[in-house]
DNA sequence: TACATTTTGTGATCATCGTCACAAAAATCC
DNA sequence: GGATTTTTGTGACGATGATCACAAAATGTA
């Protein structure tokens, strides 16, 4: 479910509560870009004036095989995963959880059709920045398109690692390196689809939580 | 070895081999750069300015664990691997062929020292691109931080793809991918680096290739 | 060319992971 | 709150990959 923001924030003076979430909402994405790059007060308010606020129900998606990437989910709250299918079998290859973009990146920066799925996996909410409107928001100055490029880096960073990980580590050290870097996923996300992530069968990582008991 | 671009351009007149291949390198670069943002020709000769003509002999290094990152390296001939050292383990993790930009992101965006090494596989060229100066350029033009955001979609794009090749196929079928997908690598690196690049043990991919023929 | 070094192949063995089948537990849904 | 669906656990088994040790081949070098 949609909600442009300044429909939202007109709403907003009936419930304390939700106000000051979405004032928590605010500050976490400005405090996440800020990370990256230092926008000025101008441009990260031209920044939410494209960002839209969404909910996706558990099980819904933000995107679908077939379809077009049509942008960028920040996450405020809940968690979602992208994931393939390769013969027949759900591969799940990222996570988004709180403060994360949630995209793929292939289908956004084409503009064709993508082969991949992004569902929420509990309740989420966020900021959703479309892609035709983000297109723009880089045209306009040089900030956005540095802080497009800090953000790919240290995707980019990240996902070295995380291969690194994979062809370096044997399935149980795999296990206890998401136990110590990415705790928040084994809380919150299936062991079947964790299975996937790191490349194992769900038989074996539930056999391998027996033994670290 | 460095040339600086305008002292090799400027001894080239004597030998129409090496000005042909010069040119045929300029020209790589040039396509390249314009596959991922059209730079304007005054873009292209900035770009080219900051270009240094670096040769690197089979074994030797572009950069080693513990030192800085000062660069980048347009191959334009030969290839480069990046690997780790894992439990006394070199872990590849990257190649960098011909038109390839070889460098290794962490280190690069954040300018600490790297836990990692690029090292020359066989004879290689290529244009080096400093990062100071690459900075710079960045500062310079928002042409320069699109094409270092579209480079960056690309490479991550890339990366995913074969994070969820790793984790979804079984070793010989990883083979069997990197056969099809970059037939380059097989020709030209040592299996027992590729073994270690698509996660499985040498001795494993040597009996995969038997079983193959 | 001869020697040294590096890379690759191969056999034997062991450990471990994947698969299938089914049970138990947990979550979801009227 | 009971029934249905989904997720997780577990046993048995077979397949396969890792490891160690060594041989062969290829490559580099004097």
């Amino acid at each position: 479910m949609f909600f442009f923001l300044k429909q939202y924030l007109s709403a907003l003076h009936k419930t304390k509560v939700r106000l000051r979430s979405m004032d928590d909402a605010i500050n976490l994405l400005k405090t996440t870009l800020h990370n990256f790059h230092k926008l000025t007060d101008k441009e990260f308010k031209e920044f939410l004036k494209i960002s839209e606020y969404k909910t996706l129900a558990k099980k819904e998606f933000l995107l679908q095989n077939g379809q077009y990437n049509h942008g960028i989910l920040f996450v405020t709250k809940g968690i979602l995963g992208l994931y393939e299918l390769i013969n027949t079998k759900e591969i799940y290859t990222s996570f988004f959880s709180v403060s994360n973009f949630a995209t793929e990146i292939s289908s956004l920066a084409s503009q064709n059709t993508s082969n991949k799925n992004i569902v929420a996996i509990s309740n989420t909410e966020g900021f959703f920045i479309k892609r035709t409107e983000l297109l723009q928001l880089y045209d306009k100055s040089i900030s956005f398109e540095r802080l497009g490029r800090k953000l790919l880096e240290h995707l980019l960073s990240e996902q070295h690692t995380f291969t690194t990980m994979l062809t370096s580590l044997k399935p149980e050290d795999r296990y206890k390196y998401l136990l110590e870097h990415n705790p928040e996923l084994i809380q919150q996300i299936p062991i079947q689809y964790l299975a996937s992530y790191i490349g194992i069968a769900r038989e074996t990582l539930s056999r391998i939580r027996r033994r670290m008991l």
